[in-house]
DNA sequence: GGCGTTCCTTATCTTTTGTTATCGTTTCCA
DNA sequence: TGGAAACGATAACAAAAGATAAGGAACGCC
């Protein structure tokens, strides 16, 4: 099932969204799962519709794009920070993008339907749907201009440099190259650059 | 004040979004206001906090950030849809971004502040607020993974087959390539390279 | 109608990135 | 533990974009 310590985790970080109390938590407690995944397999598919939100509890998640055969990186999931193949279960549609975890780790899952459900159910629950969105869109935003004012080596320097750590420390090279819209080789070039 | 004609226009607009009933619009209808801009003012600037929300009657926009004086282009508005600097309102943050007339025109504006009242009075408004939310963070999520995965040339090439003709009819070329993320003079090799 | 500004194109040159290949090093399994 | 695969650095060359400048067309404004 799910132990008292990791429904916790996912309440704090949704109260951050919005105030949640405790009937509004006992709605979504009994729909949530515990998961594992090994290293190289996958939370989320291209071509399969997603239905279901994650938290990761631990592990590191990658997000990506089919282009041509080649794989487009897109985002990167680490443990305390929600998972999902988000537009597809909005728009319940198959996903045009696949969440593959980089490192062996686990993750509580719960329907996308029952958030729905939650919507119509609870006023503090359609709060947090829009405040999600929101949070969601802001931080492509914020993507979105970087991709369109930075140079690529101005993009890895505010990874550097920016909130982004984790990146840089935890996931391979040329998976960051790809997240900056490089390849690999000249990632490694403005490394060079950068350290001087 | 504001014409039936030009009120029905935002209801149908904004009841893609979520059913309004009469109700529900008659709780936002006594807060609009129509506006006129000449050409080459703005509706919001870098560096003042936005609280409104506009509905383009007429006219074309461009939304811009600075960048070392630059003008960057992220966005353009037309008639029939909502225009706002949407993170400052939801965030209570200056503005980072500016909206500027490209031509003169008009909009629907109303207080977002309006809109927050009403996401606590009415369950319909809280749904708008959500899907209006989840509407703009899957356009913006479609522009970044384009500017991540493809090229400048591919870029206007989708610009030019896509659903976004209007913006390449209307719109000054130099902005566009600043949408595209390139200088004017790129854009213009790509023109005569894209036309054989 | 004339004049200046803005906008677009074209050309030249420089800088950066992509492509391909090679070579250690590390990691992963079997 | 040994061999293969994955990863990152580097080099050489090609392709593309940035910077700058110059010329012409379209537009707005007296």
């Amino acid at each position: 099932m799910i132990s008292p310590a990791d429904a916790l985790l996912l309440r704090v970080a949704m109260t951050r969204f919005a105030p949640l109390t405790d009937v509004d938590w006992a709605m979504l407690k009994p729909h949530l799962r515990v998961e594992t995944v090994q290293k190289h397999h996958y939370f989320a598919n291209f071509g399969k519709q997603a239905t279901t939100i994650a938290f990761v509890l631990a592990g590191a998640f990658r997000q990506y794009y089919l282009k041509e055969g080649n794989e487009e990186t897109t985002y990167f999931y680490f443990e305390g920070h929600l998972m999902s193949a988000y537009f597809s279960c909005i728009s319940q549609q198959p996903s045009l993008m696949t969440i593959e975890a980089l490192t062996a780790g686990s993750y509580i899952v719960f329907p996308y339907a029952v958030l729905l459900d939650l919507y119509t159910r609870s006023p503090a629950w359609q709060t947090f749907g829009r405040l999600l969105s929101e949070y969601i869109a802001m931080g492509l935003e914020e993507r979105m201009v970087g991709l369109l004012t930075q140079s690529p080596e101005e993009r890895y320097i505010t990874l550097l440099e920016g909130n982004k750590k984790k990146i840089i420390e935890r996931i391979p090279q040329h998976y960051i190259a790809s997240y900056l819209g490089i390849t690999p080789v000249s990632l490694s070039r403005i490394r060079a650059r950068v350290m001087k």
